[in-house]
RNA sequence: UAAGUAAAUCGCCUUAUCGCUCUGAAUUCAUUUCAGGGAGGAAAGUCCGAACACCGUAGUGCAAACAUAGUGGCUAACAGCCACCAGCCGUGAGGUUAGGAAAAGUGCAACAGAAAGUAUGUACAGGUCAUGCUGUAGUGAAACCAGGUAAACUCUAUGUGGUGCAAUGUCAUGUAUACCAACGUUUGAGCGCGGCACGUGCGAUUGUUGGAGGGUAGGCAGCUAGAAUGUAUUGGUAACAAUGCAUCCAGAUAAAUGAUAAGGGCUUUUUAAUUUUUAAUUGAAGGGUACAGAAUUCGGCUUAUAGAUUUACUUAUAUA
RNA sequence: GCCGGUGUAGCUCAGGGGUAGAGCGUUUCCUUGGUAAGGAAGAGGCCACGGGUUCAAUUCCCGUCAUUGGCU
């Protein structure tokens, strides 16, 4: 997997977003959080696919809200390969800043590398109940 | 030199590494490679005016609502812009004004005051034979003036059909002509986009309206070459117009135009040194570098904006 | 993106040019052995913000800000 983050890789369909919603679980490490599911892989697009979302409750201007989802989006690409490359099973991501104050880069990093270790952690424990039970 | 007025312009730069998106070319099952383009003066607010699209080409009468308001011009159009007149503010350069009508009618004026719009009381003075009359005083924003008030109703003149690219067209996917209620089938249920009437169109083999529900929520077109931008000349006091030449300048859709590092500008504070000492130069350290992000497209208006530059002018002081 | 509505006491709302009200809440007192209910008295407001019209603006007009609906 590449340090890339181009259209494919992008969560799009509004009928995946809406179940990610509903059905899906989430993790957390303020002030990112991130809400998965598992997905049907399709041939097309990577095994992975994620979106960026920053609230506009919490930022009035439409400057700060593109300021932090570029910093995001910058942060997961740098990122993901450390985590996610071996990964077999598919998943939809949605990483929310739910922080009131702007953020600087490195502040994102490290709170993404947080939230990625997190994520792994669960998905090891999952599937060792699996193997339990 | 200081303080100000008006107009105009700019609004960080360079390099490296890693990315995003569009277009073109080549190559592929996927894709990859190369070349080129990629935020603003306000992209903002959505306040006016248009283009464009659809809704019955929107016809007539009545009613209503809204907007504009000195005069003349500019413009595709405008509530915009320009010139001039008048009022008000400023020593001045200049700024500012919803600046039509009170002799068509209706209303309104708290408190104070005799009296607030059918006036005319008291005191004093003048005048007269006397009264009427004239002036002053006192209340108030306003006291008889064909008063004031029209950002009170109103009248006058002019204008306005409605909805907005989530318009609209098309392709794909997918289902339900299920169920309940009311009304109706040529003597017309109703419906068709904004008030009523007339007029007009559609209307029953699967009708119309309402309730309650099922499905799709994806692609393409619209979508960027235009009342375009730059420049020169000519006409006009000016807004602006005409002509010639040159240029092609974002098209995303959970929404691209970025991230990191280094260096440099600009500005400011502290401090040290030097000099020509109301200041300037050099070094060191620290801070700041605004407002703000296209979403159908143009013309305006309004609001936000660190700082920098230019031009013209005014006032004050000093010198010649 | 496009089109609307609303900002008045701690809360829910009236009022539409001339001193700003109601209900609930709150404070003090009365009543009770005590509490609630009841009674009496009081406090609490830059009428969202900035301009304009007017003698006078919460009210009329314009602009900001906040908040909240609708259209797919």
């Amino acid at each position: 997997m590449d340090r890339t983050y181009n259209k494919h890789e992008k969560l799009k369909s509004k009928k995946l977003i809406d179940k990610l919603f509903t059905e899906g679980q989430s993790v957390s490490a303020y002030p990112l959080r991130m809400v998965y599911i598992e997905t049907t892989p399709q041939n097309t697009d990577g095994p992975i696919k994620t979106g960026v979302s920053v609230s506009k409750k919490h930022f009035k201007k439409a400057v700060d809200r593109i300021r932090i989802k570029r910093l995001m989006r910058e942060a997961y690409r740098l990122n993901k390969t450390t985590y996610f490359n071996n990964i077999t099973t598919s998943y939809a991501f949605m990483i929310l800043y739910i922080g009131n104050n702007k953020p600087t880069y490195n502040h994102v990093e490290q709170s993404m590398n947080k939230l990625f270790k997190k994520f792994t952690n669960a998905m090891h424990k999952e599937t060792n109940n699996e193997k339990n039970t």
